[in-house]
DNA sequence: AAGTGGTCTAGACCACCTA
DNA sequence: AGGTGGTCTAGACCACTTT
């Protein structure tokens, strides 16, 4: 759902657009330049929250670019969130807030992608009767048999995440093979490895660790960590692979900046 | 950090273009129509992970538009997160990945946006003198008064959050508009409000209720929740109003889907 | 050297909103 | 009716990678 920025907001005047020229000396691209110039007149107020922004014809006039050179650096600042654009209206400075946030799991990847630095340790491995939840989620018959492994991943000898994978048991490919493959995990979280899907369904919760949960991550018993769900789909539609991560928050910090920071 | 898809995949022959042309018939723009038309072969394998997709030239020819227009198709896969682009090498197929995922906070956005359905209870409202965690967050002076609100906020009749939001005392603003404006919440929440920040830095953490709180949310004691920090700036970059959300995971899931789902 | 994506031009017409 | 953003053209040159 949108709010229309011009119903809650006084509308301000449209300020007006910068003199500066882009510098052509510069290496950086001219649609940048503009970019950071209309910024930085956002954080000191020269375009205030709500107010409409110089037409991107007007931006590329005063500017001495080109229209789509002008609207490619609008694009930018829409897509940090820093502007909204409404057609027929006007571009309008967006006020800084905090439903406008999102979170990334970049402390994971940039763990995963070295990994030079990860020790994979398998505690169970095995092919199991799946359990009600398993059922639903991988949605096959009860009693047909599923693989089940639980990896302990280290990082620089630390535990780092514990992870449950439960996926069908498939029997054209090699079962063992698949059991230990870590690109189940590793996979799934970097661009490396061999496993590959058409889509997946992610939810983070957060959860408290059982003892056994907690003695395998280091934690307190009791600690509260996320526990970030996965399920993933072949490419025939079908899910083929369940599970879920436990990470500590200390280990994988979710932050998100909204407004200005650059400068 | 980023990974070069070509290190770690088998490099898969370019498959041929669509060879589809635009429906000028149709009222979706040429490049929605060449965007999903690439989207669809991805889904069905036709361009496999770790492939290259056909350049941008040759989509443009075979589809019957610009470059320009090819481009910006191919710019919203890259959005999406299906494609990745490689400089003077081509645009490759990239794996779904858990780590792409991103969540954000739409389900309270969503709830925001509607100040009908919504009840705010102030709990409390004072000044006070600031704790540990107040002043290094807002860094001011031990014994400087902060201005405390809790507020308990109403969905429909039913508990959604629990906030505590402490900013500076200014003596040039009115201290009881200050107190109670529920801008504070709504503002730094939706497009609604008065109040108005140049940035701010959130933090995502899961945590347990204490009695209070549990009863506060009606949530059963010790239930676990997503705690929200938050800490937003003024335009003179001095930290000026710092505080949580507590809500519970159900009133607002996390879920992030990765790959190609529409079809 | 050839091919790729990245940037850029100088226009055009359209859909939409405001006055 | 005039202004705004949204889409689109048919080129161009550049930075970069691969052959």
């Amino acid at each position: 759902m949108t709010i229309d920025p011009r119903d809650t907001l006084t509308r301000a005047p449209t300020a007006p657009p910068p003199s500066q020229r882009v510098d052509k000396a510069s290496h950086l691209p001219a649609y940048v330049q503009l970019a950071q110039t209309v910024r930085q007149s956002i954080a000191d107020e020269s375009y205030p929250s709500g107010s409409r922004l110089p037409s991107e014809s007007a931006l590329a006039k005063s500017f001495g670019v080109s229209v789509m050179t002008a609207r490619q650096a609008v694009s930018v600042l829409a897509e940090e969130g820093l502007v909204e654009r409404v057609q027929g209206s006007g571009t309008f400075v967006r006020r800084v807030q905090m439903a406008r946030s999102h979170f990334t799991l970049e402390a994971l990847y940039e763990v995963l992608a070295r990994p030079e630095e990860l020790e994979v340790k398998i505690l169970k491995a095995g092919v199991e009767e799946p359990g009600h939840a398993v059922i639903e989620q991988l949605r096959v018959q009860p009693g047909t048999p599923t693989i089940v492994v639980e990896r302990l991943l280290l990082h620089r000898g630390r535990p780092f995440v514990f992870q449950v994978a439960i996926s069908r048991f498939d029997p054209r490919s090699p079962i063992v093979e698949t059991m230990l493959d870590s690109a189940v995990l590793t996979g799934l979280l970097s661009d490396q490895g061999r496993s590959s899907f058409k889509k997946g369904e992610l939810q983070l919760l957060p959860t408290a660790l059982d003892a056994r949960e907690a003695n395998l991550l280091g934690e307190p018993p009791g600690a509260i960590v996320f526990r970030l769900e996965h399920l993933f789909f072949d490419f025939s539609d079908r899910p083929a692979a369940f599970g879920w991560l436990l990470i500590s928050p200390r280990r994988m910090p979710l932050i998100s900046r909204v407004g200005v920071w650059d400068e």
